[in-house]
DNA sequence: GTGAAGATTAACT
DNA sequence: GTTAATCTTCACA
């Protein structure tokens, strides 16, 4: 198992969205381990995008952990009912990130039925709340360090042992509006949403 | 201390 | 397509 380097998330965030597509989050708790492809992200630009918490440079105790450098967790709760979770990238002051809207289940299916109450593998993770619930990630997990043992995303398992670096699957990569954001003003309209074409666990609202 | 709003989801007309 | 559920966070007094 490759977890990505430190290297991956402090570049542009717009690179490290794209780039995340088609990579494995995993998620280790005392119940069992969890892993998730990522199929649908959206990049946030704090300053300067409406839509980001961290609009304007907006620091508070919970933005405060994007102004750290990239490859970290930024948990949070909406709607007093779900997690969502985002993947600070860029440097230190740049308070940027990547929201994980859908992911693809790969290990830890049960657990995820069980935590999720369905068995429609579809809809696990089709979605930021759900994908949380499935996973078990909840606002204890803020601030969790990437490259550390609990939660962190790994290359795809693929041309493993003949040392032949992963050659991942090659997929195409949708870009389009993001969604629930109508009050970011012009800042709704930019193209800052990525899934994978054609996947089928990508959220349902498309 | 008080109040308004939200990077969602599920259920309903 | 519309709306309730539900509670943390942020702005302001």
């Amino acid at each position: 198992m490759k977890k990505l380097p430190r290297d991956f998330y402090t570049r542009s965030t717009l690179e490290v969205a794209k780039d995340l597509l088609g990579k494995i989050l995993v998620h280790e708790t005392p119940e069992g381990i969890t892993k998730g492809k990522i199929v649908e992200v959206e990049a946030y630009c704090g300053v300067g995008d409406k839509g980001a918490h961290a609009y304007g440079g907006l620091r508070t105790d919970r933005t405060e952990i994007m102004f750290g450098p990239g490859g970290f967790s930024y948990v949070y709760l909406i709607y007093g009912m779900h997690s969502c979770m985002n993947i600070v990238t860029e440097k230190k002051e740049v308070p940027e990130c990547v929201f994980l809207r859908a992911l693809e289940p790969v290990e830890g299916i049960e657990l995820m039925e069980k935590r999720r109450k369905t068995d429609k593998l579809k809809n696990l993770c089709n979605g930021p709340g759900k994908l949380c619930q499935a996973m078990g990630i909840d606002r204890s997990c803020y601030g969790l360090d990437l490259l550390g043992d609990q939660l962190y995303v790994e290359y795809p398992e693929k041309g493993r042992e003949t040392g032949s670096e992963q050659e991942e699957e090659p997929f195409e990569i949708v870009a389009s509006k993001r969604i629930n954001i109508d009050y970011a003003e012009e800042a709704k309209d930019f193209l800052w949403r990525f899934s994978i074409k054609g996947n089928p666990f990508v959220s349902a609202k498309v």
